[in-house]
DNA sequence: TCAAAAGTGTTCGGTTTACACCCATGG
DNA sequence: CCATGGGTGTAAACCGAACACTTTTGA
């Protein structure tokens, strides 16, 4: 692009873009995939659940401003909110995807451990969290953000370390077991995923205290924590649909 | 973000965003993977090396204006151009990117077969394939894109039949395990790099022609054609370096 | 004493790896 | 006739899915 920007070009000589985040929130409550969203107050598309998100402001990176609006719209701390995983998605350009005017759009997808009910964050119109795929229609090409923001942590669960960001600090095998559950919707083997994770480096480190726990019935089981790695070696494969052809 | 969108925003109330478009393109030229790139003419950073791009028009998508710089920069028919891979990597936002003004610019890796030596596609300032690794330090930011550019395309590798994009219609196995061999910058066990190969449906499927040709020297080789897969089940994992704890 | 969840062991079968070997062609 | 690259075969090592079994808790 550089190379030919006209020398005396002038940002105000045509119609701006406006440049916002979007973001997919993630959370684990009872086993099941919620994600965050907010009714509109407004038109266009006036009641319909919507992508939480926000302008980014003339002096900070979609990055700070996706950040900044994940502590706003989930109304926690912006310590807590720190914590959260947050990565990019990609970037929403249809001309006409807002009919008000030109809107680009970085899509990011953010998930956490089971959040509270978010309190208005300053915004009028109410946020929750709903189950994934209960949502009906979203505002907007939502639905396409949405979308593509579950198909990238499904697909991260299997060869990254992202699935203990669903996780609070210290978590049973177990816990993590239901997190691929809940995102994929299959069922794992527990043995064979208790040996997966516990060989794979990095991926998870026993919690040092005398580490038990109850989850209501049943054996306590060890609690653990995030290992340091991001990269999962092996990767812990999604159980493939069955092939008519095998 | 639209949810709370001030009623009478107007967009031209502060300094507007300018949003452009970076391409890396990459293709093999002697069985080494080569990038395009452009010297700038003007200044900042006059006389270095930069990754070809251009703003988005008022009326395109980013993928629009990413696919019109390419045909542009490359010098190709836009048919041609048409045809090569070009996806969407992510957006770089940081507000002092481009000193002159706040520009956020939405990076896309492009690939293709052995690509002729770029005409000048309408801009003043020389473009020229160079060897990956040998370009030096680029302007702006573009040495992070580019080198996020290429983990991408290494790690698509692994798990998507993206290879036989940088290959021409028809292609023989050696040609397509050269790609292989020089994005990661390693050599693959013939024998076995054929077998999986065929072994992954969809991925390649015989050229029906009387298939031989030569490379040389050696035995002919049967050409293939890209299957329509665009995923590669079993993926073709890259050789993983050697633990010292193996 | 039973249900539920954690944790361990074992078997079986397919896949991957590291080779050896033959084939066809140009120099 | 040799070097070069294409193509086939194979045995050992490795890995993963399936499932039996024990352990520890709450009800």
């Amino acid at each position: 692009m550089h190379a030919q920007v006209p020398d005396g070009y002038d940002p105000r000589a045509f119609e701006p873009f406006a440049v916002t985040v979007d973001l997919a929130v993630f959370t684990l409550r009872d086993d099941r995939l919620h994600v965050l969203l907010v009714r509109r107050g407004e038109e266009p598309h006036r009641g319909r659940w919507a992508l939480p998100g926000g302008f980014v402001l003339p002096r900070e990176s979609a990055d700070t401003a996706a950040r900044r609006e994940l502590a706003e719209e989930t109304g926690l701390s912006a310590g807590t909110a720190a914590h959260l995983h947050l990565e990019q998605l990609r970037t929403y350009s249809e001309p006409d995807r807002d009919p008000r005017m030109r809107v680009v759009s970085v899509a990011y997808a953010a998930l956490g451990p089971d959040l509270p009910e978010p309190r208005g964050g300053g915004d009028a119109a109410d946020a929750r969290w709903l189950p994934y795929g209960t949502q009906g229609a979203l505002a907007f090409d939502h639905d396409a953000i949405l979308a593509d923001a579950h198909d990238r942590v499904g697909a991260k669960l299997e060869y990254t370390c992202l699935a203990t960001a669903f996780c609070p600090p210290e978590f049973t095998l177990g816990e993590l077991r239901r997190v691929y559950e809940a995102v994929w919707g299959v069922a794992l083997d527990r043995p064979n995923f208790r040996r997966k994770v516990l060989s794979a480096q990095g991926f998870v480190r026993p919690a040092q205290g005398p580490p038990r726990l109850t989850g209501g019935r049943g054996k306590p089981a060890a609690l653990y924590r995030a290992g340091g790695a991001t990269a999962l070696h092996p990767p812990l494969l999604r159980p493939e649909r069955r092939e008519t052809t095998t």
